[in-house]
DNA sequence: TAAATTACCATGATATACCATAAATATAAA
DNA sequence: TTTATATTTATGGTATATCATGGTAATTTA
């Protein structure tokens, strides 16, 4: 049994012309572990659809209860529009899920999907946008990298 | 029961046409002992593969969740290296992992691989770069040697 | 009842687990 | 210290299981 549940490295599926994909294996592994369920969305800010377990939902849901000025109304509408936003998505007994017609379109995905884990949280991203964003990432991280190292979750030496 | 646990040494391991190599049996009797696993990733300034338990990258994921920031794009942008790079390495019966292409390709490893201890975590060298780097490493302390002198007899006096 | 959605089966490719042997290290006896 | 024995570790090869994916049947729902 193990302890830890992470969303990790980037993989690459097909997607067929009914919107399905194949989780990666490993994400699958973490769902059932936690017996939890996989929930996506829009992504706020990139061309890409965002996903997590419920449980992570739940708790960011129990955040804001709990401290309620706290947050800035700003972050107040954008986790309503998340959860606006937001469904399950269960995969069958292959493992796969049926992304939605929307989904796709805003991660202008066509037919192949790139699964590129964050932790608790993973992205799908085209094959395009995704080699964009993972250009502009590494740039704007060497920029800062003094900044980083003297953090302390400067663990990426 | 042991409370250490680090990485430490430098050990020499050959890796075959599959990219498989023995994790030395130090590496993996801390693994076994945290009941964890191990993770490796592309370092980001370093021809060299760097490793850890999943326990550290955990912590990790858990300081960013704990934030109160779940939109920041700063971290939105670290996780995604990170993580996106990451991956679980099981070892089998015999303390093997198969390191990707990926990884064997940025390291420029061919069929030996160099395993140097560092403590919470560890790096993956070719011979040849290793031998460049520790070379860099000890004129980099020679240079600062005067100054490390001068600390540790004000610290006597 | 037609369209759409969901669940199930089949297959090739890939990765993983296991076995066997060789090398290295540690332990014990001389 | 030297030699012999036992134990752990490293490595080559192979069988096995898992995974991604195309296709189809069953089920829903409009």
């Amino acid at each position: 049994m193990r302890k830890t549940f992470l969303f990790m490295d980037t993989v690459i599926n097909k997607v067929d012309s009914k919107g399905r994909v194949s989780l990666p294996a490993d994400y699958r592994a973490i769902v059932k572990e936690l017996g939890s369920e996989i929930v996506c969305y829009r992504s706020l800010v990139s061309p890409c659809i965002e996903g997590c377990t419920e449980d992570l939902l739940e708790k960011l849901a129990s955040e804001i209860e709990d401290s309620n000025d706290f947050f800035s109304q700003t972050q107040d509408d954008l986790t309503n529009l998340i959860f606006g936003d937001a469904k399950r998505f269960t995969f069958d007994s292959t493992g796969r899920i049926v992304l939605s017609e929307k989904l796709l379109k805003h991660a202008q995905i066509k037919d192949t999907a790139v699964f590129v884990g964050k932790g608790r949280k993973f992205q799908i991203w085209s094959p395009e946008n995704w080699e964009k964003e993972e250009e502009r990432i590494r740039a704007e991280v060497m920029k800062k990298r003094p900044v980083l190292n003297t953090r302390k979750t400067g663990e990426n030496a």
